[in-house]
DNA sequence: TTGATTTGTTCATTTTCTGAACTTAGTGTC
DNA sequence: GACACTAAGTTCAGAAAATGAACAAATCAA
């Protein structure tokens, strides 16, 4: 199932995987193909399994069949690197789940690729088409990933400095394997499976212990020139402010992630050992809790507002961890946004929040996996 | 000479025109086709007047003949509209000026195709084959201008409001046409000419009375969801401060464009009337000199520092219309930039700075037709 | 039932690319 | 200076991919 597809099979399967369901004229006229071409392309990847007809639409004339994604043409693996125990899933190539389980993490690769060799069988074991049809791991984790998705440039949390990880895996397991940022990850997957499909550019950012951040760029993942593209959490929002362990001061990272809030909350002496303990403290009018929450959150808007006012992205995806996002921190937000950005624009970017767990890091490592299947690799 | 080149050829031009002057099999390698396939592409070119054989390289084995664009087989005519008299210039291939003069600047859409109709004649008098390979104009101009480079959205400077300029100056001079943002044009005008050949992600950041700003993403002119992105002039860099024309406070603009360190000039008593004048007041001592050319420039440099982090570009072009960049203000900005960038990163990303006249503007401009004749309108 | 309408297929033809053999124009060695 | 060696570029038959036009299929509308 590895098979490589041609050119005009993968610019077909990218378009409905973008737009959903197509009949074979729509797809032609898309990708401006002529309708002889696209039926033999069709039956083609018909004939692979990779596609099937859906529904009927009826209109004047012969009514259209809407081909799409056939769902079981290829599954995936992702696993999450950022929690111990690492979330491992199964996935379809919607995005479905369909087993999870967890394995130890480690900070020695080659205990990982063990542990995902070991955990393979039995995530696979119930699901026997999955076994014949796996196409490739994804791995998600924290840190600066090469373009080639195989190795790991640099990770503070790992403490890892180029390791070739997807390599040790492969060899390992004997599956194809790529790895990839965690922002990066979860941008790739609400492209291909999620609330993007349809967008060409847009950002997430993704709000925990640390501020990652990932661009789709005209429907491409942006990796900038050394890959460090998305470093919104080393913007300086307080010039002159506290020192940041990256070495220079007033960091997004000292005000806005969820360790700087609980830092600053111990150091003004609130217990709190979660945002939505400090939450609850500033809706019964805690002074130093609202003071908290109102500089993390103007000093995130700003610099989401300035992201926008750059790039102008199609949707701005904010995911977070921990509590909840409906309360005095996305309000103040929220509102930071919309005064930090040209009026002309105020409200024109979709701001959509989404509440992240361990599934959703190791959907994301699927949806890696997924796109070299579906995209390939060299993203072209 | 409008003749629409194959998709093939142009992935040719292209590759040459980043690269420079490439062997045949050499471009064979970087496209991935067949020595054969090349051989023949490059065959039509060279008939076509496209391609010219330069020097040949000697190494072991038959010598390669490098191929290169002829820089005289299209010519393509730019107008500035940023300053009046507008500059109108004649271009090569190579964006060398052959010849140049201005014409009256106008609020009239009508009045300036008119104007362009009857300067073109002049500008080509005396090169009697521009005349017969004039391939399109290019109209620079400070605005929104939509992403078929045929309309401009939106203008202030020119009072402007969904004008479909390049369609009236085509049906006008009989020329094909297409209009661009000022800062647009220039990234352009630097990726085919200029020092951004081989880079695929990069900025310009244009300085003069108001702040512009353009991203090369991937080889491409990004220009964002709505058309705005680079609005880096109306980024938040000092939260709560001046309000700025734009109905928001502390926008760049209100900090480092050329108008602001003027009107703050003006506003603190000095009797300065440009940028340089500033910069000997402050060079002798004079506090208030000093004061606001520190804060423009560290505003610019916080500001580019964060386009730096959002974006990882692979160079900085600022361009600036006044004075020379080696003064207080240069120094301040860079110095700004590298402390607010990730030490990591820090340096890495080359700074480069230009000073720019109306010739570059309407160069810029001419590019755009150039672009448009080398890449095609569906910059694909 | 008939005609209009639009989808999707078939097939001969054209366009584009490849692989392999070949020509060309040099360098290096004895 | 003759000879092998090397790599660039060409040629040409054949494969691969796309097109255009004719046609078959499936529905609605009258």
């Amino acid at each position: 199932m590895n098979a490589l597809l041609t050119s005009s099979q993968r610019q077909l399967v990218r378009v409905i995987s973008e737009s959903g369901p197509l009949s074979r004229t729509e797809m032609a006229n898309l990708l401006g193909l002529s309708k002889a071409a696209m039926s033999g392309i069709a039956r083609e990847l018909i004939d692979l399994g990779v596609l099937h007809e859906t529904e009927t639409v009826y209109g004047q004339g012969r009514p259209s069949v809407r081909l799409d994604l056939h769902p079981e043409c290829a599954f995936f693996v992702g696993i999450s690197l950022l929690e111990d125990p690492a979330p491992m899933i199964l996935s379809d190539l919607n995005g479905k789940i369909i087993a999870r389980q967890a394995m130890p993490l480690s900070r020695d690769p080659q205990v990982i690729a063990q542990a995902i060799t070991e955990g393979l069988p039995r995530l696979l074991e119930a699901h026997p088409q999955a076994k014949e049809k796996l196409s490739g791991i994804g791995v998600a984790l924290s840190g600066f990933v090469d373009e080639t998705q195989s190795n790991c440039v640099q990770s503070t949390l790992l403490g890892w400095q180029d390791v070739p990880l997807a390599k040790i895996i492969r060899e390992c397991s004997g599956v194809e394997t790529f790895i990839e940022n965690d922002a990066k990850a979860v941008a790739v997957s609400e492209k291909l499976f999620g609330s993007a499909r349809e967008i060409q550019s847009f950002s997430v950012v993704s709000l925990g212990d640390g501020i990652g951040c990932a661009h789709f760029i005209d429907g491409k993942l942006y990796r900038g020139n050394h890959g460090g593209a998305g470093e919104i959490a080393h913007c300086t929002i307080e010039p002159g402010g506290s020192p940041c362990r990256c070495g220079k001061r007033g960091c997004l990272d000292t005000v806005s992630s969820m360790k700087a809030i609980k830092e600053v909350s111990r150091a003004e002496g609130l217990e709190c050992t979660s945002l939505s303990e400090i939450e609850h403290e500033a809706s019964t009018g805690n002074a130093a809790a609202i003071r908290i929450l109102h500089r993390a959150g103007s000093a995130l808007g700003l610099a989401i507002a300035n992201l926008i006012q750059m790039n102008d992205p199609g949707m701005i995806l904010i995911t977070h961890v921990e509590g909840s996002f409906d309360g005095l921190f996305g309000t103040v937000v929220n509102q930071a946004i919309e005064t930090n950005v040209l009026p002309r624009y105020a409200g024109q970017t979709p701001i959509r929040v989404k509440r992240v767990d361990g599934d959703v890091w190791a959907r994301g490592a699927a949806s890696i996996a997924a796109h070299n299947f579906l995209i390939g690799p060299n993203s072209n």
